[in-house]
DNA sequence: TTTGACTCTTGACCTTGGTCTAGGGTTTAT
DNA sequence: ATAAACCCTAGACCAAGGTCAAGAGTCAAA
């Protein structure tokens, strides 16, 4: 099994030299070992588990909720439905922030509707009489 | 016109003093004047122009974007078609918002079906093996 | 052997939108 | 007159996910 230097890893993997270093200090990546002179050496399966977080991260995944990923994923009282859970927590989540921002973009729209548009003076802009109406109107 | 400090502002806006000060900073929200012993007064329209901030926060605008909003509002070579430009620019990025989100969510729902669920040992676990499974495969 | 490329650590810096603290002055009520 | 409540400034601190710099040690090729 042949190891690699850092620098390598992270040419591979597409990341920085320092991602590396910081995700290891999130504890998401530990190398294998240290060479005499204090290098990092990882192997081809660390490759793999930094493609693990970055897709994870695509996914939407916080760094924190990949470690625990991670950590499921080694921990041998952990199955399928522990991961599956994960997912579909994520996938509430995210569907949460979708109504979120559907909720403001109807909201935006409609104010939309309110301006006159170009070559209107200011004074008839529904968007910024909205903005500026108090609370207690 | 009476004066305001800016504890009852803070109060009458349900913000906090930190937060106004804040605003100050960011050129968001002058005081009229300062009193004899520096302190910040205001008046009636500075409660108006912070439920402006709140409001236009909660549609999704950052406070360099609202900032530009109070800059175009006090323009007198602006319109109404300025402002609505700009929150059509914030309904489309909302839109591209939405988008990812339910790209990351249908990759999220596909994958968590190739999970066999509670029960099965973690090896048959689609979603870790997606994770884990190389760019170049 | 010497140069250049590589790596190490520590710690600062970035963004966004605040929040909090310390140490001091002011105003108001008793 | 004095305490409580208010205000001031400067600067530190927070989340998240990095990025960068300084100063020093190490490794490989010419």
């Amino acid at each position: 099994m042949s190891t690699i230097t850092i620098g390598k890893l992270a040419s591979q993997a597409g990341v920085k030299i320092d991602t590396i270093r910081y995700y290891e200090k999130q504890q998401l990546l530990e190398p294998l070992a240290r060479s005499d002179a204090g290098y990092r050496l990882y192997n081809e399966q660390s490759i793999n588990q930094l493609f693990f977080i970055r897709k994870a991260q695509g996914l939407g995944f916080t760094l924190q909720e990949i470690k625990n990923l991670l950590s499921l994923s080694t921990d041998p009282k952990a199955d399928c439905g522990d991961i599956r859970e994960q997912a579909n927590q994520k996938i509430r989540d995210i569907e949460n922030r979708i109504e979120d921002l559907t909720q403001i973009k109807q909201s935006l729209g409609s104010l939309a509707d309110y301006c006159p548009g170009k070559g209107k003076p200011l004074d008839e802009c529904g968007i910024l009489a909205y903005f500026y109406r108090a609370e207690n109107e």
